[in-house]
DNA sequence: CTTGTGCAATGGTGCGTACAAGTTATAAAT
DNA sequence: ATTTATAACTTGTACGCACCATTGCACAAG
């Protein structure tokens, strides 16, 4: 008993150290009792728990009154912040509230915190948020990207993210440019797949899409309407999709549509880029008096409150947006922990799910 | 020295803490010798050390061998993080997104970020959260209080705020002995009156009042609901009044309602705590097979989206959330700036307004 | 089967003591 | 005047004791 030169409670610290290291003592596990440890080192309860409370210090183990001393669970260590950054595009009452209600959930689960920033879709103000990011010191990022079908301009900023080892995942889209980056999205292709699908089972044939043309979603959507039309045999028309972007997003479809209705030409069936823009497809339509859906069958996309509350049930494309952001926010920590991608077990693509309710008219003549 | 219920060892500390931060003992200075201390507070010197190692451990003292304890010389960090607390009852979304957009715009204009928390509406986690905020170092902090009508169980979390010197702001409801602490609110007593005096002019002559019962708006909105039926000399009939709390908030409402109507309690109006409940109300009555507005009248409060997107589109109260918003995040600037009261030229109570939409009907005999 | 009660074990607080070890001022010795 | 020894401080380590608060469990009571 001869460890002369170090004091005793410096001896016993080291000695529980190297067990928990080791691996001999696990997470959870418990100590000897304090009055034990002191009979074995033959030392005083007082210097036992001089040690101990070094341990305790350094986030080695955890002492519970009238319980124990356990090896503390999450032994690794934090050295972060706890502070993790949500940027996205807008703060809405659209979809923003679901999903970082998610993010939230598993985030305060794990004792992080969230700073929220919004880029209002502008690249300029993503800019900033991720400058601002860099400055703060947080463990982590979780960014639904503005415009992500324009090129991205600034991956400077990201580059510095890497360099910084400050780990970001992508949520919604992505930029093309950094695919290889680790994202979480829904399956947007499918989802426009799966509306214009059921539009062409009802019987109709003269389908009208609508779609943002500065987002991934956009894009992927209209890919997907495009394919269930060449699936059933019909020749992909360019005139009947009308493109809008985020700044004329309040006037552009609605123009565009009346404009259509009024020249007669024929539409039995509009595939829309989501909800909001399918109510003001809805209400542009009515005011030119045909009804819906009857004469035109609308469908809309996010399953959002107003799909299910709205004056006509809109029948949708479903996503849980608080699964998806749960999902992102739980990638995001097997980043802040090291997982390599091959461990990962979070899913990256979620299945969209199509919701049918009263927008959309069965058109078929005989069955 | 009758700070009972606290340890010994915490009360020094946090004495030393405070003759630290506030100044008093400056970087450099010596600290008065453990057995000095000791002999002062009346407690043995291994109190003393345990107070002190805590301080040390803090960062606030370094402690030398032979020579004194003295004052940290980075003690005096507070550059100010640029962030600030949101704390809300819920991430829903219902009000909480146009709230954070008008904070939201204020504050990162003025180079500040977000951290948003939320309670749950349960005193435990708005603790927990308090806790939270506290560790990190946040600029300020605005907090909706959880069940703001019962008493605050809490306050020590509160004066450490103050203690600490970080700014808070109320906003919704506030605690009933918090009241000279900065809060920002609709006028909810005038929004009950306002849509009870409304029923009322309209010949309504049965109006049931459904509040919840753990906060303060929902006190207030009650409050207006008497003064509007007094002053129409309606005797207040507290049977005509359903409370309910945030946990039966799902059920207890329509429930209680259904079993009157089912024993033809006459009501010809209702007037509800919020839209949500509204809508619930409604769907209750409609499952009677009773019609809204044509036997009953329904009002609702916060003129959220479904109140004018709804099946029915209800007579509600407005109340700009986003300016709510914005002017708690000027007055939580004002607060950070050391601007007094006295020259604060932020609004603290809005004013709320009626929206009048189909949800009632006029059951005035002639006129 | 549930509920309450008492007991033993555990960590938490607090006191007292003693000695070790580093620093500093001062007095004594050179 | 310089050096040295010493006393008088300081913090650091270590032991022992007493009591409190919380927990888990066995056992009794309902």
């Amino acid at each position: 008993m001869s460890d002369s030169g170090k004091t005793k409670y410096y001896v016993l610290m080291e000695e529980l150290k190297k067990e928990i290291i080791s691996g001999d003592k696990k997470p959870g596990d418990r100590l000897p009792s304090e009055n034990q440890l002191s009979e074995v080192y033959h030392i005083s309860r007082h210097t036992v728990r001089k040690a101990l409370s070094i341990l305790e210090q350094e986030g080695y183990i955890e002492a519970e009154h009238g319980r124990g001393t356990f090896v503390s669970r999450k032994a690794g260590r934090k050295k972060g912040s706890g502070n993790i950054a949500v940027i996205t595009t807008y703060l809405s009452d659209y979809i923003f509230p679901r999903l970082i209600q998610g993010i939230d959930q598993v985030l305060t689960e794990n004792g992080y915190s969230i700073i929220i920033k919004n880029t209002g879709n502008s690249r300029l103000k993503e800019s900033r948020c991720l400058e601002e990011i860099l400055e703060k010191d947080v463990d982590g990022l979780i960014i639904e990207p503005s415009k992500s079908e324009i090129l991205c301009g600034h991956r400077g900023l990201y580059d510095k993210l890497d360099f910084y080892k400050i780990p970001y995942v992508f949520i919604q889209g992505y930029y093309a440019q950094m695919k290889s980056k680790p994202h979480i999205r829904l399956d947007d292709c499918m989802g426009g797949y799966l509306v214009t699908k059921y539009l062409l089972d009802l019987g109709h044939e003269h389908i009208l899409g609508i779609f943002k043309a500065d987002d991934s979603q956009g894009r992927d959507r209209h890919k997907g309407f495009v394919k269930a039309l060449q699936e059933s045999g019909f020749s992909y028309d360019p005139d009947m999709v009308i493109w809008y972007h985020t700044e004329d997003r309040s006037a552009k479809p609605s123009e565009a549509l009346k404009i259509m209705l009024e020249e007669k030409i024929p539409v039995d069936g509009i595939v829309c880029y989501n909800d909001q823009i399918a109510f003001e497809v809805i209400k542009t339509i009515q005011k030119e008096g045909i009804s819906v859906p009857e004469e035109i069958s609308v469908t809309g996309y996010d399953n959002s409150f107003i799909a299910e509350n709205g004056m006509v049930k809109l029948t949708t494309i479903a996503h849980p947006q608080d699964r998806l952001g749960a999902m992102a926010a739980e990638l995001l920590l097997e980043k802040i922990h090291g997982i390599p991608d091959e461990e990962s077990r979070v899913e990256r693509l979620l299945k969209p799910v199509l919701v049918i309710r009263e927008s959309c008219k069965d058109r078929r003549k005989n069955q």
